[in-house]
DNA sequence: CGCCGAATTGAGTCTATTCAAATGTGGTGG
DNA sequence: CCACCACATTTGAATAGACTCAATTCGGCG
């Protein structure tokens, strides 16, 4: 499997060198769980983290039906995570970044109902459910950004479901290349030169389209001059537009 | 607007007499919130719950971009929850049941980004944000609860996203058809003879497909004999069947 | 250089849509 | 009681967007 170039995180977003008591210095503190929790609570939190070496390309973070452990707080890389039915089909449910939770599903359930596979080298941080239940019980401020944590993923859920479900191929394409510009931007990347780190395939079975759509669809775009494409590597030339294709009637203003 | 036939709750089901100290005896107890807590905890949910008057058919509990002040438990009756796009449009977003939580995504943003409208008389217990914050923080039981609650959303929404994004037609309609009628039969309704309190254009819209594809879906249904349709009731002649049809990849034994 | 997987491009097909018309149903008022 | 209206629903015919199948190109890597 060739390796596309890698989404290294800048210097200055995490350091890679305080792998100890490192909430509390990662910059993806402002992302991430520890989001307006004041110092002594990032501490404890700290406690029970457990940080992992990093995974190669196609790794998995954890399986779908295995027993659930754990959230995750991805920390560098990128992660896919898919459902695999019965028949042996598989389905993209998501693609994650750098400060995102991963796994609430499986509060409801108790089982992971998805697999997460690493698109690159990556590295996760582990939070331990049965701490986790325990440390909140004495910080609510924790316990409350859980919350919030998990109405954001109710929230962009419903968002992508409507996405999906309303909109045609270049509608979806091109929501799905604004919103990876804006999560992309918030954690220190370019949100013009877009590095995919995903396979067509993987795009086509995220947006509910065949891969051979998507490479049209890529293709439409740039004869359009809205997008510059050179295999995983996309340039948004015309973001207004980019926007106004997105979907007639998106909401959300441009803030990308 | 045309009444439907109304889905009251059994006898049995919820006790209208018992307007005061409702949730303990409340028969959705093991649907709702209060599901795994103890007399004593439930006794304090109870305090906080505002009991609302019913509401007609077409009216709003709560509106998007209303601020965010409470959760719903929907007591009787049945709710469409729908987003209003800038350019006028509706998307659906799901159909609620006694015994369900509405009005979760609010928790991230801070405001509704649905309107909940009650799709025949029903009725609704109030849960404010503020007061369950406060009772969270003593209620690990109730906190516990609220986070599988969440989770379970996560998950469901997560399902409903890969059959509309992945499945024809005629799934979809499967699948909605057996999951409503999953979803009654744990409120002691019929699971096979369903009353639907929904349009064929609401159901089109939260299935994305337009209402005529609906229309002759369901007839296509009825020809080969898998259901049988008179306006909004809806009786189910072979489960077994409709369950194929649902979905290659549905994982779901039958449990219905 | 040649292999292999990823990605692109082309041609024909099919599902669901759009547009249009007809039918059915419940409620209202004469 | 019946005529009529508004709205929900059904049905038909033509269209369009995405799919399938197939062939080709591209790029990385041994």
């Amino acid at each position: 499997m060739p390796l596309p170039k890698e989404h290294r995180m800048p210097e200055t977003v995490v350091d890679i060198t305080s792998v100890k008591a490192s909430c509390q210095r990662c910059s993806l503190r402002q992302l991430c769980l520890p989001q307006e929790l004041d110092n002594v609570d990032v501490a404890k939190l700290d406690d029970l983290v457990e940080r992992h070496n990093p995974l190669q390309r196609g790794e998995y973070l954890f399986r779908q039906a295995d027993q659930y452990k754990s959230l995750f707080a991805i920390r560098s890389g990128s992660f896919k995570t898919q459902h695999l039915h019965k028949d042996g089909t598989e389905s993209i449910l998501g693609f994650h970044l750098p400060g995102e939770i991963i796994g609430l599903a499986g509060l409801g359930s108790g089982e992971y109902q998805a697999s997460a596979i690493a698109l690159e080298r990556a590295t996760a941080c582990e939070l331990p459910m049965g701490r986790l239940h325990e440390l909140v019980k004495v910080l609510p401020s924790l316990n409350h950004q859980l919350y919030k944590v998990m109405g954001c993923r109710i929230s962009e859920d419903q968002e992508m479901l409507m996405v999906l479900r309303d909109n045609s191929a270049q509608e979806r394409l091109a929501s799905f290349i604004l919103n990876l510009a804006q999560r992309l931007k918030r954690r220190g990347f370019s949100s013009v030169n877009l590095i995919l780190s995903m396979t067509r395939q993987d795009i086509a079975n995220f947006l509910g389209l065949t891969l051979e759509t998507v490479s049209r669809t890529f293709a439409k775009l740039e004869k359009d001059c809205v997008l510059k494409i050179d295999r995983r590597n996309i340039q948004i030339l015309d973001k207004q537009r980019l926007f106004k294709l997105s979907s007639a009637s998106c909401d959300d203003p441009i803030n990308i």
